[in-house]
DNA sequence: AAACCGTGTTACGGAATGGTGACAAACAGG
DNA sequence: CCTGTTTGTCACCATTCCGTAACACGGTTT
């Protein structure tokens, strides 16, 4: 699973950028225009990390960070801070506003991907894919896109291959259909759609006897289960 | 009033320099030289912070940090781990220990309250949801949607699941009709309240035993109690 | 002691939810 | 351009779940 990044900057063409970098650089990438969305997204989403501009209209990088500080659900996320002027770095880093890192413009890419890359291998949350999973007779291979049954591939359309694995990664935990779209289908916006229902169907009618990993929690969405 | 903080190592010379360094720094000290000790203190002070050696005999820093996320008094405590080598860090900060931070000995006493700084200053308005919480026998698990006991799941609906988390995240403190239908039910208008009263039945039943925490504050409404 | 209030208990019909089969659009490969 | 596969959507249905009403019970008040 790609660590998500989330973008806040009022410039589209700054945004571009940064997007189309971070992209390149392996990274899945979400952005917002200004406090209130960003704020809105960091709570859906609970990105690995807030790429934040201090210039924003109406609600400033300042105050979104102590906000973003606030809530129980992002207090923990890692915040980079992008700034015009080098005045403003003590404030930025101490305790007040409790940023991880800071970058003066104009930065490079390069050096943009280096404080990340710092910033995430710190530790603070990067839960990094493990490549080859085993559940008993089900073996999944990420590199290989393949998934076997007591050594018996499954031919698994691309679709069904990421719905199974991302279900497989965060084995034990309950995702939502919401977060399902999200994920294996990068959907944004919140459909209501019965997609996901059909798509499950479609894996445990190949999986066979290996269907027996994937639990229905009524009311909630999908497990994957050991 | 000075953060509490709990050191917890077996050498009995670390914990005097570490004492030392953080007593001087403002800090109110104790410690533990094993893990049972440790955590015994830990329950009974409830301190700030918890600043730990992995190198433990008996039950090592990886048990008895598990061991500290499970019980309730201590699940939101931030720790700190002390590890000697790099290559354990990923699990130490991974979701299965849930660390806050690490630092690899050898290491400066700057460094050290650096760290202990900035997790503070977090930490002091990060009350996040508790993840997953234990009762004695009782364990509910919110990522993957499972309550049991003694080990043995209790099948639950989404509502009666949502019922129950909203009771035990406010432990001892009464919730009304009200509040609970606010919280769990997410409406404005004031329904029947019954409603309150027959999922509390149909939780009570499939607790069974366990349905001991529940209590009805007779005229208010009802309790958790640990 | 009787009326009363708040809660526990039981039962039931409507509503929500997820599985299933079918289908057409989109896509890929030759 | 044709063909077979993949994919998103829809309608239908069985099942489960939920909210409400009605009644029972016990403690409290008058």
């Amino acid at each position: 699973m790609k660590p998500k990044i989330l973008v806040v900057d009022d410039e589209p063409e700054a945004v571009e950028l940064l997007e189309f970098n971070l992209k390149q650089a392996g990274y899945a990438v979400s952005a917002a225009g200004d406090g209130a969305a960003a704020l809105k997204k960091a709570r859906a989403q609970t990105p690995d990390m807030v790429v934040l501009d201090v210039m924003l209209p109406e609600m400033d990088g300042f105050e979104l960070c102590k906000n973003l500080r606030l809530e129980p659900a992002t207090s923990r996320v890692p915040i980079l801070m992008l700034t015009a002027k080098a005045a403003e770095i003590d404030r930025v880093l101490g305790l007040e506003l409790g940023a991880d890192d800071y970058l003066t413009k104009p930065f490079s890419p390069r050096e943009l991907l280096l404080r990340i890359k710092k910033i995430l291998s710190r530790g603070a949350v990067a839960e990094k894919p493990r490549e080859q999973m085993r559940f008993g007779d089900l073996v999944i291979d990420l590199p290989r896109h393949l998934a076997s049954w007591k050594g018996k591939t499954i031919e698994l359309t691309a679709t069904e291959f990421k719905l199974l694995t991302t279900l497989a990664q965060r084995a034990g935990r309950v995702q939502s259909r919401d977060q399902l779209l999200r994920d294996v289908w990068e959907y944004d916006s919140l459909i209501d759609t019965r997609t996901v229902d059909t798509h499950m169907r479609r894996l445990r009618e190949k999986l066979g006897a290996a269907s027996k990993h994937l639990d229905t929690v009524r009311g909630v969405g999908y497990r994957f289960v050991e």
